[in-house]
RNA sequence: UCCUGAGUAGCUCAAUGGCAGAGCAUUCGGCUGUUAACCGAAGGGUUGUAGGUUCGAGUCCUACCUCAGGAGCCA
């Protein structure tokens, strides 16, 4: 066996029992090789001890298991090692796999040889305990914190919905087409931007959406997708906002805002039904109740091909009007605190009431142009309004999606940037989508960082992403 | 930026203005089925910082620092 710095305990292995007769495999697989002698490679996560009996749990990154160790059963070395090993060394342990009623997993590991990699020192023992612990000294010790059970399902599904969100868009006739990190200028001119030097040409900007640019690729190819780390300078201090997220923006031409409900409605499908067929067991670990999930996807068509027909889930959609009428009842009924003043945005507590009223995510369409960004088309029904739309996530979880039908007139969209101060001359190639072959188009973002905190049923989305960087924090 | 709350042992928290404490972690001892095991013992403190009130301050007052939750803004 090739060790760092470790040495293999097992004196005399008997004939046909040596280490290397064992087949290496992982905690997730185990259930495929009970009876069977198997090598685990992995840390030590607890060790509880009951006079000459220990009981070790190992972890490998795919899961734990508890490990039987009675002093009479194994080589004198193997138990006096493993009787004073830290927390957290690495190890690699050879035994036999046992299915027992007893064990949480359904499995244990009668430990025969140990071989330990890296011991972690008396002196500077592994930081993180298996009580509860405050959340500033969690982050502070974030890359030990993600070896907790916990965290790393969070991050298991958090793959699993960045690997969904992409498939759904590859599967149907989208072309991932990456946008640029370093701009010259706010997309929308609101947002507060990280801002640096660059060379001579004066200041670049870290990018809070690629939109426009998917607007120009989307002209290219039909439809098309990015995917990747946007940047928002905004002091906001709540448990939905991060400094660095992550979010994928889809952007079709000659779709129109109910298309766009539609896309948006089996996307998100989509990713919770493959949440719910490959993670159950994590969300168990999380503690997130899967029938909120089940209730998410109930009614939708089995997986669509190309076109989506068929494949929603009756996502409810509400007007603007419609809200704010829903805001207005609850507060009379003394639900709400504070009265929704119509031509406002909603508040943090209106999309938390909104969104509480259902099972399903809502989709709010139909804002106030006023209060919504320039690029957004209006409404030909009611020039006021702008063909708009947010998805809520239920349980209060706030907005997901954010998404319009775009501005696809020459002229309106001139005025647009004129009326908000916004550059012109930053706008030119911008503009030159509506001067050669301008139609109409539609696309959404979605934040994946809210969206793995609605669907893992997390408190903050500091969890949802392996390091998060908040307003007070950027170490580790 | 504003509002609210919290800073005491490595961690989580107690302590009426009157001796600085517990659980966990660490070290030592005990226990052959433990499930964040349990039992016994030991070590571990400039109570966020700087002032002030008081015979006496972890506790009251002022300022600052750090963190958390919320508002606004947003995904």
């Amino acid at each position: 066996m090739a060790n760092v710095n470790g040495t293999t305990l097992s004196s005399s292995p008997a004939p046909g029992a040596s280490a290397s007769s064992a087949r290496t495999t992982t905690i997730a697989a185990i259930g495929q090789h009970v009876d069977q002698r198997v090598m685990l490679r992995g840390w030590l996560y607890n060790l509880r001890a009951s006079g000459k009996l220990l009981f070790p749990i190992f972890r490998d990154g795919t899961g734990t298991i508890q490990g039987i160790v009675p002093k009479a059963e194994v080589p004198e070395p193997v138990f006096e090692t493993l009787k004073s090993l830290t927390l957290e060394s690495s190890l690699t342990v050879t035994g036999r796999v046992r299915a027992d009623h007893r064990a949480p997993s359904g499995f244990e590991l009668d430990v025969e040889d140990l071989s330990v990699i890296q011991r972690v020192p008396e002196e500077t023992p592994y930081p993180i305990q298996l009580k509860e612990a405050g959340v500033d000294f969690l982050m502070e010790h974030r890359h030990l914190w993600i070896r907790t059970p916990r965290q790393s399902a969070i991050l298991r599904v958090r793959a699993t919905i960045m690997r969904a969100a992409a498939e759904y868009f590859d599967t149907h006739g989208f072309t991932r087409t990456d946008p640029p990190i370093l701009t010259p200028n706010a997309c929308e001119g609101t947002s507060e931007l990280f801002e640096m030097d660059y060379f001579d040409d004066g200041k670049a900007y870290l990018t809070q959406s690629g939109q426009l640019y998917m607007e120009a690729t989307a002209m290219a190819l039909g439809r098309v997708y990015s995917f990747g780390p946007t940047f928002r300078a905004e002091k906001s201090k709540t448990r939905r906002h991060l400094t660095e997220f992550w979010m994928i923006e889809p952007e079709v031409t000659y779709m129109d805002l109910d298309g766009l409900m539609h896309l948006a409605e089996c996307f998100l499908t989509h990713i919770v039904r493959r949440v719910l067929e490959l993670h159950t067991p994590d969300l168990k670990t999380i503690g997130k109740d899967v029938t909120k999930l089940e209730a998410v996807i109930a009614g939708a068509a089995t997986e669509d091909k190309g076109e989506c027909k068929g494949a929603g889930s009756g996502f409810p959609r509400l007007s603007y009007d419609q809200a704010h009428a829903m805001l207005i009842d609850a507060h009379q009924r003394g639900l709400l605190e504070t009265v929704h003043r119509y031509g406002d945005d909603f508040g943090s507590p209106d999309e938390t009431y909104i969104s509480s009223q259902f099972a399903k995510p809502v989709m709010v369409h139909r804002y106030p142009a006023e209060v919504k960004a320039f690029y957004m088309q209006p409404d030909p029904l009611d020039p006021s309004k702008a063909l708009c739309v947010d998805v809520l996530a239920p349980e209060g979880y706030g907005e997901i999606i954010g998404g319009s039908q775009r501005v696809d007139d020459y002229d309106l969209l001139e005025r647009r940037i004129r009326a908000h101060n916004l550059p012109m001359a930053a706008f030119q190639w911008y503009l030159d989508l509506r001067r050669y072959g301008s139609v109409p188009h539609s696309g959404f973002g979605m934040g994946i960082e809210r969206c793995v905190a609605w669907i893992c049923g997390l408190e903050h989305v500091r969890e949802t992403i392996p390091f998060a960087r908040t307003l007070n924090r950027i170490y580790p």
